[in-house]
DNA sequence: ATTGTATGTCCAA
DNA sequence: TGGACCTACAATG
């Protein structure tokens, strides 16, 4: 769950939920006991994200950072708080609601510099209005690494995570190992824009929703839907399954210690290399 | 009831 | 490069 989109999505429901008021803030835990009691009862000023890190502001040198690493949850329910259950690193509690962080990578208070400086180790945000693209261009178009392993690099682009980096690579038809430097400028200005389009249709859904309605397994009779993940995709988790577009096998291997997917014939760089790419233009990505 | 796996990142070897 | 982190859920028995 934690991509770019679901930390969007939780600063956006913490400000509703709590900003503006005071938040009593606690670590039933324990290891954020310290901290919390620093920014107990004060009132929340704002919220935001930068990639997969959100803050919370309660003052310029008072912002509580978390990470949700691969498994941090938050969780909320309404008023009255119930005892809590495991290991609950922090707990707010607002006016009309109450959310439990567990299990997260990071949770600390930083100072406003500290918090500046973790988002200036962080590369274009695709969410954030102050997103500049270009930035993230100059990186990969003179880069040798694979986009596979661009894509995931959160001092590239920030907020990409392993099911984004497929389905982008897929709905552009790209190699995963093409090499930034061998991407062009066309094809990169496609899938920036579509990047955007999709990561806020999760941040609105809280879904990674990948697949045109043409492509939908349902009306291709390609493969059963799958929506395991809260989303229907044409390449994450898919090992084996029929691609949605051609019917292939999608395949799968380890890339830098995670699990990459992609179609072999869809994502071929061989038309590619074969000089004929003016004759396919970048997959269309039909909004989902 | 138990095991395996994961949408992420850091750190030691 | 492998383990740690230590949660949630799906798959297995």
């Amino acid at each position: 769950m934690p991509e770019g989109h679901t930390l969007h999505r939780l600063a956006e429901l913490h400000s509703r939920r709590y900003a503006g008021r005071p938040v009593a803030v606690s670590s039933p835990q324990g290891r954020f006991a310290a901290s919390a009691a620093l920014v107990d009862g004060r009132v929340l000023e704002r919220t935001d994200a930068h990639g997969k890190h959100l803050f919370h502001h309660y003052g310029p040198d008072l912002v509580v950072h978390v990470h949700l690493g691969l498994y941090g949850t938050f969780g909320e329910a309404p008023l009255p708080a119930a005892e809590p259950v495991g290991q609950v690193r922090m707990r707010m509690v607002g006016a009309t609601h109450y959310t439990d962080l567990r299990g997260a990578t990071a949770c600390e208070l930083v100072t406003g510099a500290e918090a500046a400086a973790v988002r200036g180790r962080l590369g274009e945000d695709p969410l954030r209005d102050d997103a500049d693209p270009e930035r993230a261009w100059a990186r990969i178009s003179r880069s040798r690494a694979p986009l596979a392993t661009l894509l995931m690099d959160q001092s590239v682009i920030a907020g990409v995570g392993n099911v984004y980096r497929a389905e982008l690579l897929f709905r552009h038809r790209i190699d995963p190992q093409l090499p930034g430097r061998s991407l062009r400028r066309a094809q990169w200005d496609a899938m920036w824009g579509d990047l955007v389009a999709l990561m806020r249709e999760g941040v609105r859904t809280g879904r990674i929703d990948t697949v045109a309605p043409e492509h939908d397994p349902e009306r291709t009779g390609r493969a059963p839907r799958q929506d395991r993940h809260g989303g229907e995709v044409y390449a994450y988790r898919r090992a084996g399954l029929p691609c949605l577009v051609c019917g292939t096998p999608i395949a799968h291997t380890a890339h830098a210690a995670r699990n990459l997917f992609w179609c072999p014939k869809c994502q071929s760089g061989r038309r590619r290399r074969a000089g004929v790419s003016r004759a396919r233009p970048a997959a269309r990505p039909a909004r989902s």
